[in-house]
DNA sequence: CTTACATATGCAATTTCTTGCACAGACAAT
DNA sequence: ATTGTCTGTGCAAGAAATTGCATATGTAAG
């Protein structure tokens, strides 16, 4: 019940539709956990019919009309019951290292490539997240309860991908030197 | 399809049956990918009717008889095609950030009991990994391809935990200091 | 003698996620 | 005029993953 939740965690801000929602999720933890819009949608109804969101539509002139998602109190107690829960670390399936494994002369150039070629893919979304940190977050010690959360997200993206940078540099000269 | 693939990865060393195939998962990948036993099972049966395996039963005297599968010619051509398509980074589905983006006063020592919980959870993963590397990879120039994918999985999990335990460190300071 | 663990495979049900498609209007640019 | 982009919601099908249960034997520890 992961997205479920990362969804009633949104509402807890403010009310929002499955739109609304989506292009939120595309800004914030997107970046590392891309969600379609589908994928809100339905679980949006599973939450209104467990009672943990209400639906309300609204009518606009010249517009779709949009469905807006509000918590509900058993939605509320919900949420705050699982944030307590113990966490797991998250599966990391790296289909890179998967294909490295398979590593042999045959594949050698093609593997070099998709390194290098993820490596700048990295560095691009590196890039990203530093401009929002230096526009957002100039210092994290003055910011309140709820924004240091936000913070440390963004903390966590930018240290995974200059990881993974490294991570790209070491596979480089390695997988690039002469075999022994 | 990544299961299935990293199966077949795994098969390129030896044929194997479902059991040995959990076994192994479980001591590589499976530190940052857990699978299950079912899932193997399942992902063997499709292997199999899609003819990229072949299946052979071994029966033997005072045990449950295995069935140890091999590549076939289709598969080792499916996974070479497979390895050179590019990839995709991983997502990333942190429960723990999500937690995090909930952050107030209610839950805030429950979040940093459970953050610290997960930096000695991470701290153990690193020493096991460090002390795999210690033991079977000291001198990674030296190593032939097939081992050096196998050391550039390895020192992913390290670095990664490395990082995970900073961001705890972090995160720890950052929650459990004062709000302005 | 009983409990636990390792070997060995599997079904069934459910949940979760992905992919493809469909509808429908507004606004800006070419 | 047409193309493209943004707003806005959704169904349907399938793939992938999780969870729970079931079976069967050997060996070691308490």
């Amino acid at each position: 019940m992961a997205l479920s939740h990362a969804i009633l965690v949104s509402l807890t801000d403010r009310a929002q539709s499955g739109y609304d929602l989506a292009k939120r999720f595309d800004q914030t933890v997107g970046f590392f956990w891309p969600v379609s819009h589908q994928q809100i949608y339905q679980e949006l109804h599973k939450l209104a019919k467990a009672d943990w969101v209400r639906a309300e539509t609204i009518t606009q002139a010249d517009r779709p009309n949009r469905i807006v998602y509000e918590l509900t109190d058993p939605g509320r107690a919900a949420l705050a019951a699982w944030v307590t829960e113990p966490t797991t670390p998250p599966s990391f399936k790296e289909e890179l290292l998967v294909k490295l494994f398979a590593l042999d002369s045959d594949n050698r150039d093609a593997l070099l490539a998709e390194i290098a070629r993820r490596r700048s893919l990295h560095g691009e979304r590196l890039a990203r997240y530093e401009a929002i940190m230096a526009e957002h977050y100039p210092n994290p010690a003055a910011l309140n309860a709820r924004k240091r959360g936000r913070y440390l997200g963004l903390r966590m993206g930018i240290l995974t991908e200059r990881t993974t940078l490294a991570w790209c540099d070491e596979a480089l000269a390695l997988v690039g030197s002469a075999a022994s």
